[in-house]
RNA sequence: GCACGCCUAGCUCAGUUGGUUAGAGCAUCUCCUUUACACGGAGAGGGUCGAGGGUUCGAAUCCCCCGGCGUGUACCA
């Protein structure tokens, strides 16, 4: 007989099974094909969304990896061609920042100017490596069953060819362009940032009310005034009415200046005075006033967020120095009003926290408004040669549910972020990326593939916004620009299962990409996730430490444990808190599994561990069971495919835990010759789990299956659901006839439990039992081992014996002898308050029954149920009552 | 400002087309070393589903309004 250890010990097993998964080949879906294992015809694929390369993964990819890895398995075990592809993201200035503050950390004060480009690239491509390794292994660690032959990487030469491609295509249609214009900077990354690279934080600052010529009005800003060009007042204000189109001399600290006046809607009549100072080049807002009214701007902050040489004694200071100075010397001459506290939003570089200068700069954008001709689609609604925009085509496919973005409620948001969408400033001043396909000579401009044969061209020394390499990564990572088979077989992927913190980053882009390229959606479904947060619901951070390394809680709880505790309990769309406590308790259910197996292992016949069809039931017991396997067989396949993981993990563990345990595996102790109902439900609970806790479940396979087979490939369980329906009739029995069983037991037990009974005294019952004598007697042995008995009357009908309590349950009535050892005041309280509570209950239905609306409007099906209730409800308290009066 | 989400047992949350006396896990209390498991078993207590209106025969579920918390987003100088 076999026989396994007393506890799981995940650390002794975890690593060597993930090696077997590793040499069977079976991650790649190819290898499946060859071995028979695809049988639908189908295909489904996820792309990993590919971790930074700027450290190690933490518990939020953990879950990432568990929900991918959950649904990878799933579909591989029911026979679809089943594709998960990894790899890393290059993620350009995340990366080269971190590289710079370790290389300063070394002494190195200014790493980029004392290395220079190809040595400086040479450490950051270092640590990528360094980083990328500890990425792989830590996937490992969590199971996951990616194919790493396909392993891309977004910077390197395959997925170069794609960026430089589309670079290219895009420029010939016109959509990628060189313009001069304000964008947002950096100042310490020294480079430009996506508008959703930029973050606000509200920050205390001040309002300055300045004096300004024939105007008094307010900034917060006022270093800006050395860049004005103009005033803007409302069309609407009375007050500037006659000003507008006049030139006005403006005393300042460096001198008087001319500006202009104009009228412009974007200035609200009821903010500060009404009138606005201009700095077109230094200021969004200001930017778009200055075009509508053809204003020159004048450049003041240079790209290290400094005032130039044109500020005069200023020249030189960063622009909070200059703002102090200045402020300092207007007071000096009397043009300062006053100053106000005021709170406002501060713009932020999302990567390194610092203060972004809006500067005139002249950079590639790619232009979202333009309309392009969209050769071939495959896109509802786009006909082939159709003219689109960007944005239109980034519509249209959530629109026409071409693409389902779940939860649906994100849509919204989606469309929301789209209709603000402005051109995207897709070059980057930094050294780590793409660097841009374009070269120049003199004035010419080429843009290609490879650099132009003859000599004298230099390529732009700017890199790409790595979102533009990311944009592509459904099909780069496929083979694209090459007609691969893989294109063919797995593109458009199935699911997109991402943070939705990265759905403008990183979703809308590769929709926007793909769309534009290959005329087709990335993906079918976005699945997105929230964050992990800690138990009291506060983002994990190094500096709380509050921090669960997803390593350190897979080493002392089990990954598998790990897995559960980010799969239950996590829905779409929402943030999940994550404790210690959660992990352990998962730890515990892995090894309440394996004892589960270990008994079973004890109840199969010798050299009968062997996988077999579902065997025909002998005993209620069986039929019970078996009909309730089937139940979660159909449940937990619907939720998976519904993305209802928490819910499938939880019907599932109910099912092991209370039924299958604490039920059914006590039974078996009694009615014994199980030896193949148990070995085929292990089998199937086993298949069921594996998706969710993929080591324990191949472990105990393996244990009692042998190596031959591994689960990682077994056929996922199936049911219809009419055959449920009919399995139940054909064993001739209902749940109802289970549940009396266990609510006699139940019943008795808490008899016991209440009247402090000592566990070990077995006790008399008589059941007046009816019509389920026969059922009863049946089941005897059952009531009698489990509720400790030491004589089991079972009559059609019987009185109450003298010394005895009882209680009914569906219309059958249990008396429990405790030898005169009855509290019978207590045993009063106790059916007076069943009583009162029935009573409540009664009435509650008699009056909805009574109610010839309810009658009438509701379904007969309702009506009926509720009338089937009450008389239940009344036998009940018929056969309360004359207890009650037995203890009279 | 606008939009979205959340508020259900002490804690974490399910509750998907409105229909059992609202559920689970953890925690709490009582009892039990019954040979799969004390990372266990049996039993128990605990909620007027954030407040108030409305629709309906019937609302945790749909509508309105209010409050608290959170997130996203906007051109507030």
């Amino acid at each position: 007989m076999k026989e396994l250890p007393k506890a799981y010990e995940p650390e002794q097993y975890e690593d060597k099974i993930y090696t077997r998964w590793e040499e069977s080949g079976f991650f790649n879906p190819d290898k499946c094909d060859k071995e028979g294992k695809c049988t639908t015809g189908k295909s489904f694929s996820i792309v990993l969304p590919p971790p930074n390369v700027t450290g190690t993964l933490h518990i939020g990819h953990a879950s990432m990896l568990a929900i991918q890895d959950l649904m990878i398995r799933y579909h591989r075990m029911k026979g679809d061609r089943t594709l998960w592809v990894p790899g890393t993201d290059h993620a350009a200035i995340a990366t080269q920042t971190k590289v710079e503050k370790l290389l300063m950390e070394r002494g190195i004060k200014e790493p980029k100017k004392e290395l220079g480009r190809e040595k400086f690239l040479e450490e950051v491509n270092k640590f990528a490596k360094e980083s990328h390794d500890t990425i792989v292994n830590q996937s490992k660690k969590m199971g996951s069953s990616l194919d790493w032959s396909r392993e891309a990487f977004t910077l390197d030469e395959p997925r170069n060819l794609a960026v430089k491609t589309v670079f290219k295509k895009m420029y010939d249609d016109g959509l990628i362009y060189r313009g001069y214009r304000i964008v947002n900077w950096c100042p310490r990354c020294h480079s430009t940032l996506a508008d959703d690279e930029v973050e606000h934080k509200t920050s205390q600052g001040k309002m300055y009310w300045i004096k300004y010529g024939p105007f008094i009005l307010a900034t917060t800003r006022p270093e800006t005034k050395l860049g004005d060009t103009a005033v803007a007042v409302n069309p609407n204000d009375n007050r500037y009415k006659d000003m507008v189109g006049k030139k006005y001399m403006i005393p300042g600290v460096l001198g008087e200046f001319e500006i202009i006046v104009v009228a412009d809607d974007a200035v609200d009549i009821e903010f500060g005075s009404g009138a606005v100072k201009v700095t077109p080049y230094h200021s969004f807002t200001d930017y778009e006033i200055a075009q509508r009214h053809g204003i020159v701007g004048k450049q003041i902050i240079d790209e290290d967020g400094k005032m130039m040489a044109n500020c005069g004694k200023y020249a030189g200071m960063t622009t909070l120095e200059a703002r102090t100075a200045i402020v300092k010397d207007m007071e000096k001459m009397g043009l300062i009003d006053h100053v106000e506290d005021y709170e406002n939003n501060l713009s932020i570089c999302y990567r390194c926290g610092h203060a972004i200068e809006p500067i005139p700069s002249k950079q590639w954008f790619i232009d979202v408004n333009k309309r392009f001709k969209l050769e071939k689609s495959k896109l509802k609604n786009i006909k082939d040669g159709q003219e689109v925009s960007l944005k239109e085509l980034m519509q249209t496919v959530v629109k026409s549910e071409q693409i389902e973005i779940v939860p649906e409620r994100f849509d919204k948001i989606y469309f929301h972020w789209i209709d603000n969408l402005r051109d995207w400033c897709i070059s980057r001043q930094i050294w780590y990326g793409h660097q841009i396909p374009v070269w120049y000579k003199g004035d010419e401009i080429f843009v290609g593939i490879e650099a132009p044969d003859e000599d004298g061209w230099l390529q732009d020394p700017d890199t790409l916004d790595t979102w533009f390499s990311s944009g592509l990564w459904t099909f780069s990572t496929l083979g694209w620009p090459n007609e691969t088979e893989d294109l063919k077989n797995f593109h458009p992927t199935t699911v997109m299962e991402t943070g939705y913190d990265i759905l403008f980053f990183w979703v809308a882009r590769m929709i926007l990409m793909t769309t534009y390229t290959l005329g087709d959606i990335p993906f079918e479904k976005v699945y997105l996730h929230g964050l992990v947060r800690d138990e009291q619901g506060r983002k994990m951070s190094k500096s709380l430490g509050n921090v669960i390394d997803p390593l350190d809680v897979c080493k002392e709880y089990g990954t598998d444990a790990v897995r559960l505790s980010l799969l239950i309990g996590n829905t779409p769309g929402n943030d999940c808190k994550l404790s210690e406590e959660k992990i352990a308790g998962f730890r515990n259910f892995s090894n309440k599994l394996w004892n589960i197996s270990r008994f079973i292992l004890t109840q199969i016949e010798d050299n009968k561990y062997q996988i077999i069809d579902k065997p025909t039931p002998k005993t209620l017991a069986d039929k019970w069971i078996l009909v309730n396997l089937g139940i979660v067989i159909y449940e937990v396949s619907k939720n998976i495919e519904k993305f209802q993981f928490s819910q499938a993990g939880e019907l599932l563990r109910d099912f092991t835990w209370n039924e299958l345990a604490d039920w059914y595996l006590e039974i078996a102790k009694i009615e014994g010759d199980k030896s193949e109902i148990l070995n085929y439900i292990l089998s199937v609970i086993l298949k069921l789990w594996h998706p969710f806790m993929p080591f324990v479940t191949e472990q105990i396979w393996t244990e009692i299956y042998g190596e031959e087979r591994m689960l990682i490939v077994e056929k996922w369980p199936t049911i219809q659901k009419t055959s449920l329906q009919e399995e139940a009739v054909d064993f001739g029995c209902t749940s109802i006839d289970f549940q009396l069983i266990q609510d006699i037991i139940a019943g008795i037990r808490s008899l016991r439990a209440e009247n402090k009974i000592e566990p070990v005294k077995k006790l008399n019952v008589v059941i007046s039992a009816g019509g389920k004598k026969d059922l009863l007697e049946e089941n005897s042995e059952i009531i009698k081992t489990l509720a400790r008995l030491e004589n089991l009357q079972i009559e059609e009908s019987a009185t109450k014996p003298a010394g005895s309590i009882g209680f009914v349950k569906s219309g059958v009535e249990i008396f429990v002898d405790l030898s005169g050892a009855i509290d019978v005041e207590k045993e009063k309280i106790r059916l007076e308050k069943e009583k009162q509570e029935l009573g409540i209950y009664i009435k509650g239905l008699g009056g909805k029954l009574d109610n010839k609306e309810f009658v009438n409007n509701a379904p007969p099906a309702v009506v009926e149920k509720e009338q089937q209730k009450l008389n239940e409800a009344k036998d009940k308290l018929i056969k309360l009552n004359s207890q009650l009066e037995g203890l009279n």
